[in-house]
RNA sequence: GCGGCCGUAGUCUAGCCUGGGCAGGAUGGGAGCCUGCCACGCUCCAGACCCGGGUUCAAAUCCCGGCGGCCGCACCA
């Protein structure tokens, strides 16, 4: 929005995050600064980034997780194609596109020829010349601009596939695009060592891969990034367990854009009882998810009316979901993003593996053999952390800061002597070095004291610690409010107390 | 991937049209001086023509290709 006092007319809050975050060492491009012709989708995560990030993951392991009881494992990167071909992704995955000589349309041929003859005949094993012969001597024409001239067939593949092993030549393998299928292939050994019962929750922090057609917006579409994945396997018959947990919900209040209210753009809010008892979230287990979740990213500090579940219709689901929502934010750059996708895979993937392993992959319960549900939050953890640092973007007449959640930030504190002088860089230096055992500390002497405090507001260092002339005579130094840029004194003694207090939320004045 | 626009230090930018000089400035960065609380001032230092071809005596400048960026379309399982 142009007009937004915090970014100022006609500036564009995203483009300064960005850039932003290369200066200052958040994330940037891969190899960009030595070989320009890098591909685009690969960033990294510089020193301030990853800290960020490492915060993120712990909170996730802290407050969903270890509440959870998952267990979280961490599986290959590269798996045989047969995974891929039990999970539907290679049918999915390596479309056969056409392009229409004329208007350019890119469309898939096996789609284009049923619907030119109605499906009569078979395309299954077809060669890619046939399938082009075919277009042509049907004369199929382009939907969108009616021409009949197609380009060659060409195989349209966004997985990353490998010939695995030195002799190998054709691709047997590929890079995941989803972290999931390790934790299904793995599921029946992962509940046996945990002596697991039903419902049974997994997790898994990955990186993962696509060969998308146009990454761009830096964190927003990439070809390498990471995901925090929780596999929910559970008795479709039997959610009563998760009955009880409901009830430290009562009354938490869902935000969704149901599908018929897609063209309105109306969000619903509903209680989690209101949720279940009208059948539109399924069943207690995934209630009791959706509600976690929207929690969890309030309170990751997304303000609650930024938020909301999006529900996927029908062809925009992925092939394996029968109930699918996204966990989306609204930026005014961006407007709703996906960040977390929320799907109820029923026993899709178990049973797939089941029919190309031939092994068969149900587990004991009271009620005989079951083949487990499954139900999968899965966070795309570089777009939170776009979304952390865009909706804390602040910016005035006189300096530019990050209001990060405190507990988020990348220091916690910086420590500074007034002047480099009398002592006072020695005394700093003792006071950032104690502090450091529980903070992650920032020192500084450099330039003026107002240049350290607008370094340190640029990458949100939530508290300033000024070591003067005063500290030399009655052991008290100042903290300073990185959002108000106001200070109190406090004696030395009770500066990390005063600092936890006001890193987990307190006033600066009563911390 | 298609179409349009674009590519000069970390960032912003002058120069490009009309080829010719060590590629200029600001800001940021480093070293130092100064500095009693919010980007003060001074000195010094480092730092760029996206990559590859071509035309030419001579290319940041003109031509071609690649790569990348932005916007739109498509894609986003």
């Amino acid at each position: 929005m142009g007009g937004d006092p915090l970014t100022g007319p006609g500036a564009s809050a995203f483009n300064e995050v960005v850039a932003l975050a290369a200066r200052r060492g958040f994330f940037w491009p891969s190899s960009r600064d030595l070989y320009s012709d890098a591909p685009a989708g690969f960033w990294v995560y510089g020193p301030l980034g990853l800290r960020v990030k490492n915060k993120i993951i712990d909170m996730w392991r802290r407050r969903i997780l270890a509440r959870e009881g998952a267990q979280e494992i961490e599986t290959p990167s590269v798996l045989p194609l047969k995974v891929f071909e039990a999970s539907g992704h290679l049918e999915h995955f390596f479309d056969r596109l056409v392009e229409c000589g004329r208007c350019h349309s890119r469309l898939r041929a096996d789609k284009l020829l049923e619907e030119a003859t109605g499906s009569q005949i078979s395309l299954e094993g077809l060669s890619d010349e046939e399938l082009h012969d075919l277009l042509v001597g049907r004369g199929v024409r382009c939907p969108v601009c009616g021409a009949s001239e197609w380009t060659g067939i060409r195989r349209f593949n966004l997985m990353f596939t490998l010939a695995v092993g030195a002799e190998a030549e054709s691709p047997n393998a590929a890079l995941r695009p989803e972290t999931t299928q390790g934790s299904v292939v793995e599921f029946k050994r992962t509940f046996t060592v945990s002596r697991g019962k039903l419902p049974f929750v997994m997790a898994q922090v990955g990186r993962v891969y696509r060969n998308e057609i146009s990454p761009r917006r830096a964190l927003l579409r990439m070809r390498e990034f990471q995901q925090l994945e929780v596999h929910v396997f559970f008795d479709p018959e039997d959610t009563s367990a998760y009955e009880s947990k409901l009830a430290e919900f009562s009354g938490y209040r869902l935000r969704f854009l149901r599908g018929e209210d897609r063209e309105t753009g109306e969000i619903t809010e509903m209680t989690v009882e209101e949720a279940l008892s009208s059948g539109y979230t399924v069943n207690p287990l995934i209630t009791y998810w959706l509600a976690l979740y929207q929690r969890f990213f309030e309170e990751l500090g997304f303000p609650r009316d930024r938020l909301r579940y999006r529900e996927l219709l029908e062809g925009e689901k992925a092939h394996y979901a029968l109930v699918h929502w996204d966990l989306e934010v609204y930026t005014e750059d961006l407007g709703w993003v996906e960040l977390v996708n929320n799907a109820y895979r029923t026993d899709y993937d178990l049973s797939g593996h089941s029919r190309v392993s031939g092994v068969d992959l149900s587990v004991d319960t009271p009620r005989g053999k079951v083949l487990p549900h499954l139900y999968e939050p899965s966070i795309g953890i570089d777009r939170v952390i776009l979304h952390l640092l865009l909706l804390s973007y602040r910016r005035d007449e006189r300096r530019v800061w990050l209001a990060l959640p405190r507990e988020l930030a990348p220091y916690d504190v910086a420590v500074f002597p007034l002047v480099k002088k009398d002592g006072l860089p020695e005394r700093a230096v003792e006071v950032a070095r104690r502090l450091s055992r529980e903070f992650a500390v920032f020192y500084d002497d450099k330039g003026s004291i107002g240049k350290r405090y607008r370094r340190m507001d640029e990458v949100g260092t939530p508290a300033c610690v000024t070591v003067d002339h005063r500290t030399l005579e009655d052991s008290t130094v100042t903290i300073r409010d990185r959002d108000t840029m106001e200070q109190v004194r406090v004696p030395e003694e009770r500066l990390a107390d005063s600092l936890r207090r006001f890193l987990s939320g307190a006033d600066l004045r009563e911390a």
